[in-house]
DNA sequence: ATGGTTGTTTAACAA
């Protein structure tokens, strides 16, 4: 089973772009971050002629939106409403799976951005930002409880790691990866026990990015990339990661979005 | 230190 997660930085102006993912990847639930699409403008029949079809979706006019795109019948719908801002930025699915022992839960997430000033005394939206992982972290905790399988994955707006950024000296003060940030999102990875798929199969040397600024003339020459997009798996799922790919091409398409498709197969 | 770009919705905001 691959899944796969990306923000698409709209859903609406970017099917052509899905279409050739599917076509390349072949995934079989893509979860979606930044539709930017209230529920009722939502391109349900397009995706669905791509091969999904059972689709969930949780948007908002302009800002924010989740979706999760599955080729496998799910139920349990959940659109847990963080930090109480009936915002649009979480949505899983539960659903059978022939080779797995138990359920299987897919959780997607879009993590707050934070705004530019890494202060929450003086910046809502990073005190947001700390105030959603706290309860992403609670949340988690409460998941993981059960038999069930995890996966948990989106856009956490957080790189970690020292080798998630292109310099961490030049980045340590900017939000994202700030050293509260960094901390914050390793606990949630450390206290649920969870494994950091990306970093798993790539080591801690190597540098890894998701997401390349829209503000460098090329992205590809300076590569100013960070790693923003993340999967993570609960600990019982620890026999069945067979492979990880991050979708880079996708950055050259036409129009592209900032972030790149990152695909789990289990 | 500043400005660089994109998407949504229509001048401003968020990323």
């Amino acid at each position: 089973m691959k899944i796969l997660t990306w923000n698409i930085n709209s859903v609406r102006i970017r099917l052509a772009h899905l279409k050739t993912i599917v076509k390349e990847l072949d995934p079989d639930i893509i979860c979606l971050q930044e539709t930017k699409c209230e529920d009722a403008k939502f391109p349900l029949k397009d995706i669905q002629k791509l091969g999904f079809k059972f689709v969930v979706f949780h948007g908002q006019p302009s800002y924010n939106g989740v979706a999760i795109l599955s080729r496998i019948q799910f139920k349990n719908v959940v659109k847990h409403d963080f930090c109480n801002k009936s915002d649009a930025r979480h949505i899983s699915v539960e659903m059978s799976c022939r080779d797995l022992d138990n359920k299987l839960c897919i959780h997607n997430f879009y993590v707050p951005a934070g705004g530019d000033d890494p202060d929450p005394e003086v910046n809502q939206k990073f005190k947001h930002k700390l105030d959603f992982l706290e309860e992403m972290n609670l949340y988690i905790r409460d998941q993981i409880l059960d038999k069930r399988y995890h996966v948990f994955v989106g856009d956490m707006n957080i790189a970690p790691h020292i080798n998630d950024v292109w310099s961490h000296k030049q980045l340590v003060n900017v939000v994202s990866h700030t050293n509260i940030e960094r901390h914050t999102l390793n606990n949630i990875i450390g206290d649920n026990k969870l494994c950091d798929i990306m970093r798993y199969f790539a080591g801690d040397d190597d540098k890894v990015y998701s997401w390349w600024s829209y503000r460098n003339r090329d992205w590809k020459k300076s590569n100013r990339g960070r790693r923003l997009d993340h999967i993570w798996c609960s600990q019982n799922l620890k026999n069945n990661y067979k492979n990880h790919q991050i979708f880079t091409e996708a950055r050259d398409f036409e129009r592209p979005s900032d972030h790149v498709p990152v695909i789990l197969e289990i």
